[in-house]
DNA sequence: AAGTGGTCTAGACCACGTG
DNA sequence: ACGTGGTCTAGACCACTTG
């Protein structure tokens, strides 16, 4: 087969057979011990194999059960458009989602934080750390810092939090404008990826937006971190 | 320190090391065997330890010579807008950027390709493979699919390839027009890894574009896969 | 109890870079 | 020759699921 690296010699028969479909969905591959046995080797570098197919999403490993094939995604679109808050979003689809307020706190800017929310240093902010779902499945982890002079006493309307923009418009009458977003692939840290119920080293597409007020002031800045098996984001122009 | 698994207890001390400024860009990390000794284990679990932080683009490992910090990515932004080619995007910032055709042929569009090209079944199409370098250094791999009708003996002029969109413009009079792009992350396949001079497990951002004439017949799909740390979409509302 | 995946131990051998 | 990272071997022990 291929080069010598024998532990991807058997994560490609492995994909392979996927995608022959000798394994559909679903199908439990064969145990550690067999493919060991299969491929003369051992334990470390079988699993270091299947490592490879659990990072790139095509097989799931569950203790004390085996390692199975996974339904092919089929993640949720996402408009990234100028008027683009989450629940908006997808509401228009009819996907069952909800938003859970992880924690929040109030503090002032960093350096950064003001530069692009254009404040004074030591401008204060609302934090805030958001995880998403989609059919009850965390789906996305986002960090919002907020210019708190645009959301006076912000704190009093998250005891009973659902979502962050229904709080800009029903409280404020604010509706933010998406300007700017920026993205990356990134492996998300060891708490994210829990948060998310990623195992290690599954990557994530994280995106940086900047959102304003209809009239052109920065609001808030997110920082989201998002499975990709569970969202797709779609930019049409 | 944190839940049991002793290679992220030793993953996150060396992450705390270098976020805390005790290594800098460049320099090197403590030899595989003196972590084993720091953390009283072996090699294998020093190694997947190092390997997550391989996987996350902090660290990169040379044989024979060490582990080094590297230095902080500084991606060079791509705008994603609908009037964006490769090399005009970069020629605005005085980037060194280059293009490779690694391979191209002429064939038949599978059923995807076609209802997403508008073309009857089994219409004739290119299919390009190029990889686009930054300052040397292959920074995204990517596979346009080509109707064919819209660009007759496309063929003749690839020989000397410098730039997909400048075959367009110059000698078919295309200005082609960015439609949509759909954006996830993925870790890579092993060839595609090896083009892009990524180690293992290393994920990168997938995108697929439709681009199309600028009367509305659609003419190419592109799938790219572009390094985070060489690159940073952004895309401007 | 037996089978499965998950982590770790201890060590061999190789390839590469430096002195 | 020696230290470094890279791969693989062989096995222990644990946690979990199933019969």
């Amino acid at each position: 087969m291929g080069d010598d690296q024998l532990h991807l010699d058997i994560s490609e028969y492995l994909l392979h057979e996927i995608e022959e479909g000798n394994y559909h969905t679903g199908d439990k591959l064969p145990s550690e011990n067999t493919l060991c046995q299969m491929f003369h080797t051992n334990h470390s570098v079988v699993r270091q194999a299947i490592k490879r197919l659990i990072d790139t999403g095509r097989v799931v490993s569950l203790q004390g059960k085996g390692s199975f094939v996974t339904s092919k995604p089929d993640p949720v679109p996402y408009v990234l458009s100028p008027d683009t808050g989450f629940s908006h979003n997808l509401k228009s689809q009819g996907v069952d989602h909800m938003s859970r307020l992880l924690k929040w706190k109030k503090r002032s800017s960093s350096p950064e934080e003001a530069l692009k929310l254009q404040l004074s240093q030591d401008h204060c902010v609302y934090d805030l750390c958001i995880l998403r779902f989609i059919d009850g499945r965390p789906a996305s982890l986002s960090n919002s810092i907020i210019n708190a002079d645009l959301v006076p006493r912000l704190s009093d309307y998250l005891s009973d939090f659902h979502s962050l923009y229904q709080i800009f418009n029903h409280y404020f009458h604010i509706y933010p404008v998406r300007r700017q977003s920026t993205i990356q692939a990134i492996i998300p840290g060891k708490e994210e990826a829990k948060l998310l119920q990623l195992p290690e080293n599954v990557p994530v597409v994280w995106i940086e937006s900047l959102a304003c007020q209809t009239g052109g002031a920065p609001l808030e800045i997110t920082r989201s971190q998002t499975r990709s098996d569970m969202y797709r984001y779609v930019v049409k122009f």
